[in-house]
DNA sequence: TACAATATAGAACAATCATTCCGAACATGG
DNA sequence: CCATGTTCGGAATGATTGTTCTATATTGTA
């Protein structure tokens, strides 16, 4: 990155001892203990360059309050866990399986131990409060290109707009289904993600939407 | 959490505040920032329950030192986005795009900015600073269940064990592929996710490995 | 070269901040 | 009820820590 390049030694020091340090203890160092790792013995030179490193970007500074201090930006190579992301991480409440053979169930009351922390871009904008997650179980989502484990990040919602992957419940094929959602007027067309495999038709009233597909996240072992 | 019903009010109030205050500022509360907010207008007492939360397991305290405060279990109903054991966002270098007809190139030089905000817990406790994220281009990874956009978040390793989904160069057939890796000694047998599509052979001097798969996310639109 | 801007060093100062001590209030079990 | 342990309040203490000031180098530039 050009940005931190640009930075002298000394602040590029600082940053990684920043950086380092607040992995380790949680907090952020002081100004003397920065001066002490980074070869700076007057508080006033870390001062300094503290505060061309807040002009730069990196860092912000609450004045007169010790150790008030933190990385507002990544620096390449460092450990960037304490840096403020611009992400935030939700728990969002897993209610259970989506298996091909029943309707998804969503219990009413949540367990909030029951849950799983999604970062909130994968939300699409979504309230948080009507969004939940569900496990694949079985392999008959594979035309949806989800298989046996998925995590499925759902939002709630009975209706869909075309071009849509939406959860939906059919009926008369007593079966649940992961399907891009198209209405055609005289009936629904729900179409595979997988291009290999052709759509299936039904009408509207056999074909009831559970939920609105937000993301797919896909663990290996 | 049947432990964190066993504090007292005040302690509860503590822990929320920190929590708080923590995902607010990125450093701890003092004694009389704590104290302020929890209505606690003597420092003892706050530092005498503060200590009892350290007793609890709820905090880690570092002698003389100011906000020498942590956070290390998470607290119901709280952001815990600063909680040393809960799942904090990584930020992962996204160092471009896998396509089939070209190996992945994995620059050196990784510019922070472009990164992926990855809950730690998708890296299987593999090591933050050798994991990389791809997007995938074209459809060609079908038979791995991927698609078009999907992010892939790989380890770096030009070895692989038996079972591992791997990013794998193919320099006979000029391609990219992801797949379940299996060394059968003679030949390396290449399973796709998809259970319905046959596995490749190869030789292993021509299967060059990339990087293990560890995850894989979708956004839907 | 001369001038200005930037960077450094050291010291003194002032505010922040954790610790400690004492005594009182409160609870709990015998 | 008493005895014991826990929790609390207030204040004093001393160490930690950020700020400021002055003086000196270093660098870049006209």
């Amino acid at each position: 990155m050009k940005e931190f390049e640009k930075l002298s030694e000394r602040q590029r020091n600082i940053l990684y001892f920043m950086d380092q340090y607040m992995t380790e203890h949680g907090f952020p160092p002081t100004i003397r203990d920065i001066g002490a790792a980074t070869k700076i013995d007057s508080t006033s030179v870390v001062n300094y360059n503290l505060n061309k490193l807040v002009e730069a970007g990196f860092l912000e500074r609450v004045a007169s309050k010790s150790r008030g201090l933190r990385l507002v930006k990544p620096i390449p190579n460092g450990r960037n866990v304490m840096v403020r992301s611009s992400d935030t991480l939700l728990r969002v409440p897993h209610i259970g399986t989506i298996i091909a053979g029943q309707p998804v169930s969503i219990d009413v009351d949540i367990d909030p131990d029951n849950a799983v922390e999604v970062p909130q871009t994968w939300l699409n904008g979504v309230d948080p409060n009507e969004v939940y997650a569900l496990t694949v179980h079985g392999d008959s989502m594979i035309d949806a290109m989800i298989q046996e484990g998925d995590l499925v990040i759902l939002r709630k919602t009975t209706t869909a707009r075309n071009g849509d992957m939406v959860a939906v419940w059919l009926d008369e094929r007593n079966e649940t289904t992961l399907k891009y959602f198209y209405d055609e007027g005289s009936r629904i067309r729900l179409q595979p993600a997988n291009p290999t495999m052709g759509p299936i038709f039904v009408d509207y009233r056999h074909c009831q939407v559970q939920g609105k597909v937000l993301s797919v996240m896909r663990r290996l072992k």
